[in-house]
DNA sequence: TTCTTAATAGTCACTCTGACTATAAATAGA
DNA sequence: TCTATTTATAGTCAGAGTGACTATTAAGAA
């Protein structure tokens, strides 16, 4: 706020609308997915766009963001409530919007694989998608899914968000499939399972039997995610950080 | 954006104003500053600021937030250009301002040390003020002030943003200083050094006879910034990340 | 000169990591 | 049942990076 000046008065000219953007991921099929809803008005008719809607005049973008989140994916309004949902950024060009002025903040998730979102209700028809083939998009976001995916794959470095993730109960193969699928990298496997068990607070051992797996191959222990929220010393990517 | 349903108008409701907020550091005389305004309205008269204004209706907030730096600081055009200024969060509390809903879109940079801001033009009165002594600041600018400084902490482990607190050309010793102030640690010479020459591209030599101390001791090299914008391996805190 | 100060050079042990090899525990199929 | 295959887990080893040091160099001050 300018404090001595007023050189300019918001009110006189057209209103800004705010709405918030979610980049919802998820892992299925060793694939990371992104979570869309195709629109059902101009402009981008037919197209595909991340989920989101207005921010309304007695709530915050984090309140909207989740209020958005849970009328998306149908999840419970409990569920959402502990989530770890993250403001990516704000983004405020002008001509981002044909319609009119829009400043979008876009927060960015992860969640364990859930089934198909519920089309009923006031929910868009929305779809899991793979994150490779979520491009054309409406509007600026394809940019928006870019930055959230550099966002998401350098906070999985250094904090303990893969485990976001992953069901409550999780192998460390399961774990190492998620930095995998969101890095797009193959990982040493005995090496990714020192360096975690390592890493105190990251992952806890879940007592008794393995999971049935029906596979082949000696069943893995289970785990369960730990109470640290960074990771030090961090996990860095193969390739060091992205340019 | 809602694509499909209508259940809400934001046309129907009191407008949003967007702001952007700046949290500017500087390095001056060993110590953290941060530049403050001092407010001459309701509410919050006579009270200290975070420096910002509204962004306009043909200018994205990043614009705007150069904008308002070249005017509080009295920095020509040219140099607020070339100058790193990183979004930070945006705040959109409801009861965040008390006259109206105001959503601010944060941005912090970092300076070299600089003259005392003019204040002259239309710039309210500005000063640089020691980061410990910048408390409590009008709004929720205690916040932003506190995300600010987190933020820049933890960039200095992975970027090059410190040679941004630097002169054009810098002694080892005066980046090291950076680092300390903004950290709030000590550093070991000789590790800080061997660190910093073994990045490629963070810093590079400037050929030439030392720069004229005035003081006692070896007087030393001098190099001038890098091409390298990213650091690895990062240098980190000594305690680690915090929490 | 000699003392003091600050920059720079070098040492050493310890940790972490990447690239491996080896072993254990399950299933599928002969 | 036996064997091959698959996957999890254990362990090894060399090299890079780091923290805590000590030593040397180059300047001004006494």
């Amino acid at each position: 706020m300018r404090p001595t000046t007023q050189e300019y008065d918001p009110r006189a000219f057209p209103p800004f609308a705010v709405t918030v953007d979610l980049a919802i991921f998820t892992v299925r099929a060793s694939r990371l997915h992104v979570l869309l809803v195709q629109r059902g008005e101009e402009p981008y008719r037919g197209g595909w766009a991340l989920p989101g809607g207005f921010v309304r005049p007695e709530e915050s973008a984090g309140l909207a963001a989740r209020r958005e989140l849970s009328e998306e994916t149908g999840l419970s309004h409990r569920t959402v409530q502990g989530l770890h949902l993250e403001q990516l950024r704000t983004y405020s060009e002008p001509d981002r919007d044909p319609r009119m002025r829009v400043v979008s903040v876009a927060y960015t998730a992860l969640l364990p694989d859930l089934p198909e979102p519920r089309g009923g209700g006031d929910a868009a028809l929305a779809r899991w998608t793979p994150r490779e083939a979520a491009a054309p998009l409406a509007f600026d976001h394809d940019r928006i899914l870019a930055d959230a995916h550099d966002r998401v794959s350098s906070k999985l470095e250094y904090t303990c968000l893969a485990t976001g993730f992953c069901p409550a109960e999780f192998t460390l193969g399961e774990l190492q499939q998620v930095y995998e699928t969101v890095w797009g990298v193959e990982l040493d496997r005995p090496n990714f399972r020192r360096k975690v068990l390592a890493t105190p607070g990251f992952v806890e051992a879940v007592e008794g039997p393995p999971r049935r797996t029906g596979g082949r191959g000696k069943p893995a222990a289970l785990y369960r995610a730990g109470a640290a929220a960074t990771l030090h010393p961090p996990l860095l990517r193969p390739e060091g950080r992205q340019p």
